[in-house]
DNA sequence: CACCAGGCAAGTA
DNA sequence: TACTTGCATGGT
């Protein structure tokens, strides 16, 4: 038995989503636009990725025909607000090859491959890490596969949900094998996970007394004390 | 001022 | 294998 029962992930997504509403991720106009961004928010405030993604916009360089030959220096530049904005320069030039070398630049062609391959080959990138290649996966190229970020962890081991040392491919397993195979769901869920864990689940500062989870979990917490 | 943000990889023991 | 450190800007 999972540390998450099905019946209790389900009743944690209703009640995030009557107390939210719909999020409508992922902010970003295309799969291109949706894959610089995921590398771009490693680690990274969204307000700061959406300024970088601004400069590529009024440079005209948001397309896999201007980042493929980019200068990594010139790219660098230009998605400086995003911080990190050298290694990450690295990172978008790295994915641009992969896409070169594997697909001839096409993203249409990501798409024909199946999930589990996929994922392998984008974990195989430098710079691509768990993630990235899952947020690509999901909202870039629309496949069944659940994020996970340190939201997620935080939330769910605060609320004794599910163990503290769970790491990335354990929690991703839970929610795949607990939930309904349907990519709106995987969608909106990490979405409504985010949003609570900026606002309710914060590092510092947690004030978890206002949470839209409630006391959910603390039955798990009452058998784990005995 | 200190701390944090929708990670990841490389270095060390 | 299991920690630790570097990467960097911008908001609170």
């Amino acid at each position: 038995m999972p540390p998450v029962a099905r019946s209790q992930l389900l009743a944690i997504y209703e009640r995030l989503y009557s107390f939210f509403g719909p999020s409508g991720w992922w902010p970003g106009e295309t799969p291109l636009e949706v894959i610089v961004g995921a590398i771009l928010t490693q680690n990274t405030s969204w307000r700061n990725v959406e300024q970088a993604l601004a400069r590529l916009k009024e440079e005209g360089a948001l397309s896999v025909e201007r980042l493929t030959p980019i200068a990594e220096a010139q790219l660098a530049e230009w998605i400086r607000p995003a911080g990190y904005y050298r290694i990450k320069a690295r990172r978008l030039k790295n994915f641009f090859r992969f896409l070169q070398e594997e697909y001839q630049g096409r993203i249409g062609a990501l798409i024909e491959q199946p999930l589990e391959k996929l994922r392998e080959q984008l974990l195989g990138i430098r710079g691509v890490g768990p993630e990235t290649a899952d947020s690509i996966l999901l909202y870039a190229l629309g496949k069944p596969t659940f994020v996970v970020d340190t939201y997620t962890h935080r939330i769910f081991s605060r609320h004794h949900l599910v163990p503290e040392e769970t790491d990335y491919e354990d929690l991703r397993s839970y929610f795949l094998g607990a939930l309904p195979e349907e990519v709106p769901l995987f969608n909106e869920f990490h979405a409504l996970i985010v949003r609570t864990g900026k606002t309710y689940c914060r590092k510092k500062a947690p004030l978890c007394g206002d949470c839209p989870l409630g006391d959910m979990g603390m039955e798990r917490q009452i058998n784990n004390n005995q």
